[in-house]
DNA sequence: ATCAGTGCAAAGGATTTGCATTACA
DNA sequence: TGTAATGCAAATCCTTTGCACTGAT
């Protein structure tokens, strides 16, 4: 049986490698991603933090921590929209990807196993070693395939 | 034998259908994204246009044909570099996928006939009208996987 | 002739950064 | 204690937009 350690025991072992602090501002900004489930920006995230926890953190802080949890494998940005990096916790979450619609904004998720092998095996291919994957399809959902011009 | 139009067939039907008028400028921007190969963003098609063309194409205006292109499926955004878009052009192109390294910034490209079958798959499952896909895998490349900390 | 398209320069907006201050290790 | 991290506000920088002018249909 496969045990994984929680979120904030990954997060410690990052920083303590990399040789980073764990301030309270650090631990603040992974409790609160991983409060909700969904997607969520650097601005959200700040008046998330602002409104429901004691510690503020600033979103400069925000958007120094960001990169972190990403190169940590904690969460990944998913998408940008509107000009901003859309994010999500992947740690301990089964991964995904995403069908994006165009016309309304509806995010679908799928899983496919046989697409998560394929991507393993072309990092094996290329000696490449993965840190993120992404797959996102851009498109029309059933409902908006009609109402596009 | 399957015959496929020309970009620049293409750009036009695609301007037709929706109304839009065939410019010099827009018919420059076109044939100087088809003169190269490879990847390129708003600044640097800019930089070439003013640099090889006689006719001369505002960064505006570059900014705002791309996203034209991107809706009739002649180029896509492949990724996001230093928070500037990066495009490339697909219209008579295989479609093919991405690995990108984090440390040298090397990008290999890579297409996998199953993968593209399976995203199809994907769509028709869900009933989405897929406009574009992109699926990239982000980690370190051979050379680099040693160097990484 | 009309109305979309263009260039210019100014505006916008997400993200980054310099610097003084604070606080982990 | 020393050095990295934080907060603030200013700075960046890609991208968008208002407006007067131009030109494609």
């Amino acid at each position: 049986m496969e045990t994984r350690i929680s979120e904030i025991e990954k997060w410690e072992q990052f920083l303590r490698e990399k040789g980073y602090k764990l301030t309270p501002e650090r631990r603040v900004v992974l409790e609160e991603i991983f409060s909700h489930h969904g997607h969520f920006h650097a601005e959200e995230l700040y008046r998330r933090i602002k409104s429901r926890r004691k510690r503020k953190v600033s979103l400069a802080t925000i958007y120094r921590t960001l990169p972190l949890l990403v190169e940590s494998g904690i969460i990944r940005e998913v998408m940008r929209c509107e000009g901003r990096g859309i994010y999500e916790h992947i740690w301990g979450e089964k991964h995904h990807d995403h069908l994006v619609c165009m016309r309304c904004g509806k995010v679908i998720e799928f899983y496919d196993e046989r697409i998560e092998r394929l991507q393993q095996d072309i990092c094996k291919k290329y000696g490449f070693h993965p840190v993120e994957y992404r797959l996102g399809i851009k498109g029309y959902c059933q409902e908006c395939q009609s109402k596009v011009k």
